[in-house]
Formats: C-alpha cells, structure tokens, sequence
DNA sequence: TGTACATCAGTGAACGCGCGTTCACTGATGTAC
DNA sequence: TGTACATCAGTGAACGCGCGTTCACTGATGTAC
C-alpha cells in the first residue's frame, strides 16, 4: 500500500508526466495571474505545482526550457484550433462567423495558452519570443493554405494570401488579449468586444476581395 | 567649486529631473536588452542609471510607478508621431507611403519606448497593460479623427473610422516587434518586412474603401 | 554682497527574505532471475 | 510467484547572493535677511 491514493494506480514514467505538466501549469497561472514569463521564478513555480524546488531538475533544464515546452504546447494547441474549424465546417455557412463562433469557444477553453502566446509574442525574452513567433507563422502559413483549398480567393497569389492570413492572425492574437482581459460576468462588453473583432476579419476579407496583385507594389 | 564638472552648472531641480530620465532610460535599455517589465528590479534599474538604490525613492514610489511613467512618457511619444505625420503632409502624395516613412523613421528614433508598448501591451502586469491600452486606444482615436479631417472616407460612420483605425494601429505595433528584432544590418530583410507591413495597411485600406456599414451587422 | 539656516538629492550600512543550484538521501517502482 | 537488486522522482538541508526597504547621514543648492 502506497501514501499516494491516487498516483499509486499509475505508472512511475505516468507519475513523472502528471508532475512535469503541473509545473508547466503552474507557469501559465502564474502569468495569467498578471506576470510575465521573465518575472516568474523556479521556486514560485515548484510552490504553485506542490512540488520541491530541486525537483525542477527532474524535468527541465532551467525556465527556459520550460517556456520553449510551452510554446510548443501552445503551438499543438493552435494547429488542433485549426483543424476543429476544418472539421466542424458547414458547407455554405458564413465562413467568417463559423470562425469566430469555433475561435471563441476555444480561446475560453485554452485561455492560459492564449494569454501565454498572446503576453510573450512580443516581450520579455527574445528566445521565447523567437519560438513563439515561428509557431504563429507557422500557423498562419497553414490558414493560407487552408483558405487556398477552400478556393475561395482564386484570384490571390500564395504570398498575397500569407500576408492576408498573418493580418488575420495578429488581429486574433490581439483581439485574445481584449477579451481575455474582460472582467468575468459582463456579457455585453464581451459582446461588444467579440462585434468589433468580427468586423475588423470582415474588413480584412472585404479588402482580400479587393486586393489586385498589381496593388502589391510599393515604394521605400 | 563642486566636485561635479557637468552637474553644477544645473539647479537641483534640472538635475534632479536628470536622475528621474536616467532612471526611466535604464528601465527601457534593460527591457530592450530582453526582460520583460515585470522581471526588472529596482536594483539594477538603479545600477543601470548609476544612482544607489534607495535613490530611487526620490523618484518614484515603487517599480509599478516607474511603469505607468514610462507608459506616459510612450504615449507623448505616440502623439507626436501623429502630430509629425500631420505636419509633413505633402498633398497628392500617397498617404500610406508617406505615413509608413514617416513610422519607419520615427520607430529608428524612439527603439525603446516603441519596444516597450509592443512588448508590454499584451503581457506582464495587468496595471501597465491597462495603461498602455488606454494611451493606444487614444491615440487610435486620434487617428481616426485625422483621417476625418481628410475626407478620404466619407462614407464611413465614425465608429466604422475607430474600428479601422483600431486594426491599423495594432498592425503598426505588431510590425514594430518584427522590425525591432530585425539582427542590425540586415537592410535585404527590412525593407522586405517594411514591403510586408506597407501590404497589409494597403489591404486594410482596401478594406476600408468597400466597406459599407450595412455589412456592419453581425451574429453571434 | 555676505551670512546663517533650511532643504533635500543622493549616500551607505543594515535587515530579513526568497532566489537558483549543489548535494546526499529515501523509498516506491521496475526488472532480472 | 518470490526475491534481490537497480532505477530514479521527489526530498530536505545548505550555500552564497541579490532583492526591497528602513534609517540616519552628508553636503551642495536654495532662500531669507
């Protein structure tokens, strides 16, 4: 008989797998609790996840190496974002409102991995900034290639519809971080906060239907 | 005679208003050289601008008033770029050309406090966060008021202006990280991501010029 | 102009505390026979 | 199935260090007369 009711039914490689994604759990609330990546410390972490501080060590190199395995779980998350608005398509339905109906339900069942890749986009440390951005344009890219099966913009070039798809992209990070940041409770501000996000992807769209390759010359 | 060469030429207050730039600058060169806002400490912001720690007490009450001083300090910076833009305005000229020269120059010019909105607009403390949303939303407003003046979009209601204006901004801002982050020397790369940046403002435009507000109607 | 006093920006010692990391350890889990 | 041994996730003490903040101070600058 083990003092552990319930980790004594698992495996030791199980254990050691629930502990290293407390500690990555433990991260993000931490962040979610209005931290930045840079000001979290080892300790602080350990404590949140109910673990000694020199167990770390067991998982992770240092707290870099734990916030390059959040990016990349936040990336998984992202790529299955995708794949839930492939899968739940309804021929002929509104392609942008479809979106932002299957956008919202998701960004509140990740909302720390959102908060997470949304805070640390753009500062704080320059490497998880780095894997962080290969991440969204990874994500992006495949958007544009989604959109480009869909064939719903024939006229685009592929470059044209990666830059339109990197626009939409940031719009939604930006418009997770509003969101997120919404007092809980107030239906009609989140309301109102979700309209305007869906307007600005529908004037993105408008101008993608618009937009003329020939258009893609500038100037210095 | 004072042991200061450069200092005693100054009053106390001149230098004291000195003290509180250095301080404000060692913030900033910190956060540019890859922490974030809420990893700083008030001791090696204080070594930074070469003063002794309890100094700093003179100057502010604690990190998260230096914060919201960098924030107000950032947003002046922001008005002037708009107040910049205005005044060089040259007409018949290409609007989007010539403000997107004008951003480009201006973010060379004020690296760090540019760093710093981009950076802590979307992570870290929840108090910088707000303030810096609120000197964006401002100056977004600005924007939108400007671009009514001109009468390039008469059609357009107001809130129809902010919503677009609101998407230019965070697309500046977003390319702003990207830019910043360019390793120095690099010019093949930069005007590529200048090209990239002029594209999606050119789209949104775009965007804008179709845009009627009977499409402003969305479902939940 | 000269003197006597007030102000206050910046100093330096001191405090208790949480930090990252090391080390030897414990004892449950896994494996070989 | 039972036993003897190896593995290794998590423990707990210890370290030197930088932290935020307090306090009494110094001495140049400013002001009143």
């Amino acid at each position: 008989m083990s003092r552990r009711g319930e980790g004594s039914r698992l495996g030791r490689d199980a254990r050691k797998q629930r502990t290293r994604e407390a500690l990555m759990e433990a991260a993000l609330s931490l962040m979610g609790a209005g931290k930045g990546f840079t000001g979290l410390s080892l300790r602080e972490v350990t404590r949140e996840a109910g673990v000694v501080p020199t167990s770390f060590y067991r998982h992770f190199k240092d707290m870099d190496d734990l916030g390059l395995s959040l990016v990349e779980a936040s990336g998984i998350r992202l790529r299955r974002l995708l794949r839930e608005a492939r899968k739940q398509r309804v021929p002929g339905e509104d392609i942008i409102r479809h979106s932002v109906r299957i956008y919202r339900d998701y960004l509140e069942q990740n909302r720390l991995h959102f908060y997470f890749v949304a805070g640390e986009r753009g500062g704080g440390s320059p490497l998880i900034r780095a894997a962080i951005r290969a991440e969204v344009s990874h994500f992006s890219n495949e958007m544009a290639s989604d959109l480009r099966h869909l064939d719903l913009f024939p006229q685009l070039s592929s470059a044209s519809l990666r830059m339109i798809c990197a626009l939409v992209v940031t719009t939604m990070l930006n418009a997770a971080v509003d969101i997120l940041d919404l007092p809980k409770n107030q239906p009609q501000a989140e309301r109102e906060m979700m309209d305007h996000f869906v307007r600005q992807i529908r004037l993105i769209f408008i101008g993608a239907v618009h937009w003329r390759d020939a258009a893609d010359v500038v100037g210095g």
